[in-house]
Order: C-alpha cells, then structure tokens, then sequence
DNA sequence: ACCCGCTTTCATAAAAATGTCACAATACCG
DNA sequence: CGGTATTGTGACATTTTTATGAAAGCGGGT
C-alpha cells in the first residue's frame, strides 16, 4: 500500500539515508535533497505529501525554506516537519511559528520520526467529515463503516462499501465498469473490468434484504445504475 | 491520569503552545489546531472533550466555530471555551449566545484558563467526572479501578482499563488504531499501531465473561468499535 | 542487582478480502 | 428458434489484515 511520497531534506547523507530505509520499511516512498534550495524546488514540482526538513542546513536553512512553503499557497498545505539539533523551547515556537506542522530533536529514534510522519498525514489529511447517507430505509455511516436496511446492520467488504457509497452519492446514472474501476478503486489499478460484475453481485447479496438488491440495476451493455427509489419503478 | 483531551484552536503558535503546556501540566491532553476550519474539521473527527477557540482566526472566527458545533448534532454536547481580545459585554452575549460554555477575555493567566477549563468539564459532567458507568451490565468505577460484569469483579492491566474506559465514553464508533494510541496512550507516545490489537485481545479476555467481548468489534481495515448492546443486534 | 508486573515487539497462525477464472444463465438479434 | 454477446455465480489462489502466543524491554520496588 502507497503509504504516500515524502521528502527528505538533509545536508548530511548519512542521516538522510537512516530517514528515508526507516520510512521506506514502512511503505513511504522517499526522495531526497541535500539542501534547503534543492528542497524548496523539488517540492514545489512534486508536491510530496510531506516534507521533512533539517534546520541547519547549506543555501536555505529548514527554517526559512518552511516559511517560504508556507507562504505559497501552492505548497501551503503541505505538511512540514522540522528536524533539529536545538532543544530550546525558544525554537520549538519559531518552528511552529513558521507553519511546521511538527518538531522532532535530535537525535531522534527512526522509529519516532516515523510515528510522527504517520500522525502528520493521518491529522492533516484524511477528515471524513460525512454525516450518514441514507436511501429507502438503507442507511449508510461512512464515518463508522456502517450499513443498516430498516436498522438491520448489514455486512460487506470494505470494496463493497466503497461501492456503495460512491453509488449513494451519484445515484440515477450509468457508470460504465471502467468508470466505477476509476472512481471507486482509484486510478492506477490494473483490474480486470470484469471483476467490477463479482463486487456488484456481492453488494447485491449484501444488500439483498426487503428487496434492496433491485436499487442496483444492471444496463446491459453499459454497465450498473443505482437508483433510491427503484420501488416506485417496478 | 488522564483528565481528558482539549482541543486548542488559536492561530498564534506562542499562545497556543502555552495554553497546551500548561493543561498539558495539569493532565489533560492537548491537540492543536491553527485555523478555524481545521478546528472544526478536528473536532468532529475526534470529538476531543473540550474545545478552546480563539475568536479571530483566519478562514473561520472562532465564533463561527462555535455556532455551527452548536448546530450540528454530532458535536453540540462538546463544551466550548471562547477566547478573545474583546473585553466588550456586547461581545460576551455573542459569544455565549452562539452556544459557548465559557469566555475568557485576553490576556488571561494560564492558571486561570485551566480552572475554568476544569469547571466547565465539571459543570457538563464531562471526561473528568468520576462517576461509574454502566453496560450491558458492565460497571465500570473510574474512582476505585474496579471494574465488574454481573457484580463479579474482572481484572485488567491499567492500560486494558484506560482502553475500556475510553471505549465507554466513545461508544459506537470507529476508532483506528493510531487513534487509539492518541486518545488512550497520549499523544506524544511513539509506539507501533500493531501493539494496540494485543490489548485489545487483552482487554477481550479480561470482559470475556458472559460473552461481554462481543462489545468489542474489529473492523477490518479500519480499526475497533465499542458497541454496549451488540448483544442485543445480534 | 534482582524480581515482578506490565508493556511492547516480534513471529506466526488464522481469518477475511480480493481478483480471476470457468461455466451457467440470460438477454438480444436476426 | 438458434446463435451470439453479455452478465451472473460459485470456486479458488493469492494477498492483506488481524489474532495470538511468546519473548524481550522497562521501571519500580526491595
């Protein structure tokens, strides 16, 4: 699993190198810069998902090259963290002050870093901020992974689930299986279209309950529709 | 002791950082948020036990903030503290209007803004009451660690009991395991996610009388859940 | 320094989900 | 009514995720 893409910008290449073996172990796919120049530009063209910065570094200290990121509504939202010699608590606020996003001392564990890196993402990124769905007495909770039909907890794969959702959310259409592979697996996958039929029909069986299985209609030729209010349709 | 989570929402790291240190110092502990819209975005996400909201903030007064927790079901239980620079009664009536638990004018000592932190926990009968819960016939006595199914007293280590503890006043939802870690452990542990699913198995086998680790559900991919009447769902 | 209880990590077993396939069932067309 | 194209289904190998037992760590007392 792409456990995202960051940046590492270290002047020392040994310290570079323990940072991004340790985020490699645990699935990140790293990059590297040697200086603060070197690292404004390249996360400016990559935009990585976050961005690990020394602050005693040649050219452009961590410091100023994160609130020169910060500044540039292009690379603003990228989470920083701050990697340090200094234990000051003086720093620690001009850190913060700057926009980074966290503040690591060294020397630091590369366990640690990594625990970090993993609360960064997880705090700036994901934010399901999404009330409950519902359609025909079936109710649909993304925030708690939860599907009910008539308050009968339903149960199904998480694809299944994220099937459903993206169906709640855009129902009355034709999506071809190509288009729900794009929309509902992510882009870059290799997947048979066919499988897109096996996931239908387990959604179908998860959901066949009071008749619900009919919201998912099959247009020959095309692809699936799902339709709320397949009742009043017959 | 964990006396509860707080989040923190003031633009201005250098208050914010002392607002956090010291409820960090009197046990509580702390999230912090830069701008309006993250806080609302975090504390809907998760549902932290209190909120402290600057009341300029870029993007989102913390005004604004405030009233649309107030509004949404989801998070109008969770008490607000308002803080702001205006000293004006006017600006008072706003702020309690829109829903705020408390107004604490700036500048404040941080001594103070603790105390009322803890009254306003007090008063809503929140995270730091001491008062037993109850489940399914789960008694669960913060007070005295004690903890029985059925008036037959079960044993845990004090981590399984902070575990429980929390399952209990966050039932019903999803948590992931990092959000486990942060809300459970503390926020500034570093651990490995996979540890959280061996206390889990712990704190399974210790309410495993009377099948009461039902309560507790692995949702695959996303973390456990806590629900007090599966038992009842079947 | 040593023990003891608890926590964390690690290795491995077990379970669940996923993608493919072969074949059955069905719809469409002339 | 075939014939053909398309979709439905059950089975299965593989991959991913979780459960579990055991060992290593850690810190507080004695």
């Amino acid at each position: 699993m792409s456990g995202g893409f960051i940046l590492v910008a270290d002047d020392e290449p040994a310290i570079s190198e323990l940072i991004c073996t340790s985020l490699e172990m645990s699935g990140f796919q790293t990059r590297r810069a040697a200086n603060g120049q070197i690292a404004l530009q390249m996360t400016i063209n990559d935009r990585p998902d976050l961005v690990i910065l020394d602050w005693m570094m040649p050219m452009l200290s961590g410091l100023e090259v994160t609130t020169r990121l910060k500044r540039d509504e292009r690379t603003s939202d990228i989470p920083v963290i701050l990697l340090t010699a200094k234990a000051e608590e003086d720093d620690k606020i001009r850190g913060l002050d700057a926009g980074a996003d966290d503040y690591v001392v060294k020397p630091f564990s590369p366990r640690e870093l990594t625990a970090r890196v993993k609360a960064v993402l997880r705090r700036s990124g994901g934010s399901d901020t999404e009330k409950p769905l519902e359609a025909s007495g079936l109710q649909f909770d993304p925030t708690n992974l939860v599907c009910r039909i008539n308050d009968q907890p339903v149960t199904m794969g998480p694809t299944e689930f994220r099937l459903l959702e993206f169906f709640l959310r855009h129902p009355n259409r034709v999506y071809s299986r190509s288009q729900l592979l794009d929309r509902v697996w992510g882009g870059n996958v290799y997947i048979d279209d066919r499988t897109v039929d096996v996931h239908i029909r387990r959604l179908r069986k998860a959901i066949s309950v009071d008749d619900h299985e009919r919201m998912i209609q099959t247009v020959r030729g095309a692809g699936y529709r799902f339709s709320p209010d397949f009742k009043s349709e017959v």
